[in-house]
DNA sequence: GACCTGCTGCGGGCTG
């Protein structure tokens, strides 16, 4: 049925192909897209079709004779262009139209060649389209001015994070090119259903875009084992086991940090040469190079009858082709559901194969926290998307981007141009000229005879190779005591003169920073303040912990979990039976002994560090041990109840004026945020407050929470 | 106790 839709050329393929028929997802968008013009998102799992359940019919219908590129795709990473120009070039090859890939490491001559005659598919990431904004606005229109469509590939990476903001804010600034509407489909991993909104959002039309779900889930057998861990090092019982586990497949394991990927990869190699099996043990992370990293890839794509194992951290979960894999392993607990979904999914590629997965813990809470991620996947659920309604600091970039891009233009121009812009409809026409003035006064803009232009400090930012992107890169600085190196740390805005670093199990005060060289000088530190809790550490979802709590508050049996990982469930059971929790939402047990407080919040690590926050400005430093959702309080169970009762009488302007002495105090917060730097300090808190904090599921918790304390 | 993502234009030197 779907397939008599199709054109000649593109029927003429699949007969080729020898496809015997074709896969849901790829039969519901064909009749779909050639008989509306409506946006779609297609959701479904990894490796179901759905690249060629958008291009089938939209190559069928698009008429390449028009001049202008008619299709642009859109995609997150470099490696998915070029796994994906082979595949459309393919679907393209009784079409007779080019297809072009557009990235930081393309061919120039190739760019140049479309410029001169623009047509065709074009493949190109967010960043490479803002830098033609940016550089060659002239271009733009002509190569973009005449679209069709456009194919976002990987939507749900983009959701929620700036990133995507910024290809939101130039899919309408393409729009805007454009004399006709572009039809845009986004493809994307199942994402909860609440989700599919953000992807509308993103997409610039909600009314307009519908959803196409394919909720058929692969079948897995997953298996829960226990290894505790007394060291930094794992135990060789669990590196034996992961060894014969995966010794005779082809086998993903994702740890959750690079070092853990080395250690794991050396090892497993070490005992594989000792026992005589394949050498075939790889390491994959953002540090390993590009090049090796890409040979580990084909090896796995094309060694068809070779096992292997590659050891590997998110850089494998996007849809980058590493063909079959038979079985995936975590190494303890992912952060988020959402993650775990997608780990799953790159095993059993195979049609009617059954995908396995073993989940490993090295201890207690994050075997915990692994079977909640366990049960909420069986669930269906996924974290909600958070949406940011006013992103000035996106809204501060693009308003750089736009001025370069008019060469100049009048203050009421830049504003309409904004605020006709789907991602800034939150903001304020007033902010808009707020910040407009506010960036004349800082240099960034300048106003000359009623024209805005690019300022003398702006001119910096906007030419400069990382105006392109929104996300800052983490540059490893060497870290040496009186010549002597300690280690590698990424930089961060808190790596400045006299804060204090934990490297190497001592904590060091910051001495000196040599930005340039990339150096860190540091001393022991006498005082033995410890860090500040501001770092970027995993956050997990209030969700997973409520359900960590229930999981220990009843006593169902796992037929999945063995019997090492029973028992120790069984003993955490045991350390909390004697609390008489009866609200799971609101009842909190509590430890008081010699003047201090034990609260395990079970709630997410947000709420917790909001609640660090609050308390502080109350002169009460709590400590947070995030893995086991655990506060400690320096003091008696009385003292704890009257901060909280202030605490939770905190008016709005009063946590605002709060957040400001904060970022006065601790200029490297704002840097988190790439773009958030240049704004005016009032606009700074507003996004600190969106992003880094939840006020509400602080006031939430702690106006009904009932301190339950041990009654046994 | 984190992980990941991308990048212009120009000039100089070298190769075929």
């Amino acid at each position: 049925m779907s397939y008599q839709l199709l054109s000649e050329p593109i029927r003429k393929f699949i007969r080729n192909k020898r496809w015997e028929n074709l896969r849901p997802i790829q039969a519901a968008a064909i009749s779909r897209i050639i008989e509306t013009d409506n946006n779609y998102v297609l959701a479904s799992r990894t490796s179901s079709g759905k690249t060629e359940a958008a291009f089938l019919p939209i190559l069928s219908k698009v008429d390449f004779n028009r001049p202008g590129v008619q299709i642009l795709y859109i995609s997150p990473l470099i490696a998915l262009i070029n796994d994906q120009f082979f595949r459309i070039e393919e679907l393209c090859e009784n079409l007779e139209i080019s297809v072009t890939k557009w990235h930081g490491e393309a061919k120039k001559s190739l760019k140049n060649q479309l410029l001169k005659n623009p047509n065709g598919v074009l493949l190109i990431t967010p960043e490479s389209i803002e830098a033609m904004f940016v550089n060659a606005p002239y271009n733009v229109s002509s190569l973009l001015g005449n679209l069709h469509y456009i194919v976002i590939d990987e939507i749900h990476s983009f959701l929620g994070v700036d990133r995507g903001l910024q290809l939101m804010s130039l899919l309408s600034r393409i729009q805007r090119l454009n004399k006709e509407r572009i039809i845009t489909i986004g493809l994307s991993a199942t994402i909860g259903d609440e989700n599919y909104y953000s992807a509308k959002l993103l997409i610039g039309d909600v009314d307009r875009t519908k959803i196409l779900i394919d909720r058929t889930k692969k079948d897995t057998e997953v298996s829960f084992k226990y290894f505790k861990s007394e060291s930094v090092e794992l135990p060789l019982s669990l590196l034996k086991e992961l060894y014969k586990e995966t010794s005779v497949s082809k086998a993903l394991i994702f740890p959750n940090s690079r070092g853990r990927v080395e250690e794991i990869a050396v090892k497993l190699l070490k005992i594989s040469s000792k026992v005589g099996g394949h050498r075939n043990y790889f390491a994959h992370h953002s540090s390993v190079d590009k090049e090796i990293r890409e040979s580990i890839e084909r090896f796995a794509k094309e060694k068809e009858h070779f096992n292997f194992c590659i050891t590997c951290t998110s850089t494998l979960e996007l849809g980058i082709d590493i063909g079959t894999i038979d079985k995936v392993v975590q190494v303890d607990s992912t952060h988020s559901v959402a993650s775990l979904v997608q780990r799953v999914g790159r095993s059993g590629r195979r049609e009617g194969e059954m995908s396995l997965l073993s989940l490993y813990a090295t201890n207690e809470w994050s075997l915990l926290q692994s079977l909640a991620c366990w049960k909420l996947y069986q669930e269906d659920f996924l974290e909600p998307i958070k949406i940011i309604q006013r992103p000035y600091d996106i809204l501060f970039h693009q308003m750089l981007s736009i001025v370069k891009q008019l060469s100049g233009c009048s203050k009421k121009e830049l504003n309409d141009h904004l605020r006709s812009n789907p991602t800034f409809e939150h903001i304020s026409s007033e902010d808009i000229d707020d910040l407009i003035n506010q960036s004349i006064k800082s240099d960034y803009l300048e106003s000359f005879e009623r024209e805005l232009i690019i300022g003398v400090t702006g001119e910096f930012i906007v030419n400069s190779r990382e105006f392109y992107s929104v996300f800052s890169t983490e540059l490893n600085f060497k870290v040496t005591h009186s010549g002597k190196v300690i280690g590698n740390i990424p930089y961060s805005p808190q790596v400045k003169k006299d804060e204090n670093i934990l490297l190497a199990a001592s904590i060091w005060k910051i001495k000196d920073v040599d930005i340039k060289g990339a150096k860190i000088i540091v001393v022991p530190a006498k005082d033995g303040k410890k860090p500040k809790f501001f770092g970027r550490t995993g956050s997990i979802h209030k969700r997973v912990r409520a359900e960590m709590l229930r999981i220990l508050m009843n006593s169902e049996g796992y037929e999945y979990l063995n019997v090492e990982s029973h028992d120790e469930i069984d003993k955490l059971r045991a350390d909390f039976n004697g609390f008489n929790i009866k609200d799971f939402e609101y009842d909190r047990p509590v430890i008081e002994k010699e003047g201090k407080l034990e609260v395990y919040t079970f709630t997410g690590s947000e709420i917790n560090n909001t609640i660090v926050f609050l308390f502080k400005c109350f002169n009460c430093e709590l400590h947070i041990d995030d893995s086991k959702s655990l506060i400690e309080v320096p003091e008696t169970l009385d003292r704890f109840g009257e901060v909280l009762a202030q605490v939770i009488k905190l008016t709005q302007d009063e946590i605002h004026d709060y957040i400001i002495d904060e970022l006065k105090a601790n200029e490297g917060l704002i840097g988190f945020y790439k773009w958030g730097k240049y704004l005016p300090l009032e606009y700074q808190a507003y996004l600190l407050r969106e992003k880094m904090f939840d006020f509400e599921g602080v006031f939430d918790l702690l106006t009904k929470i009932n301190l339950c304390e041990n009654e046994i």
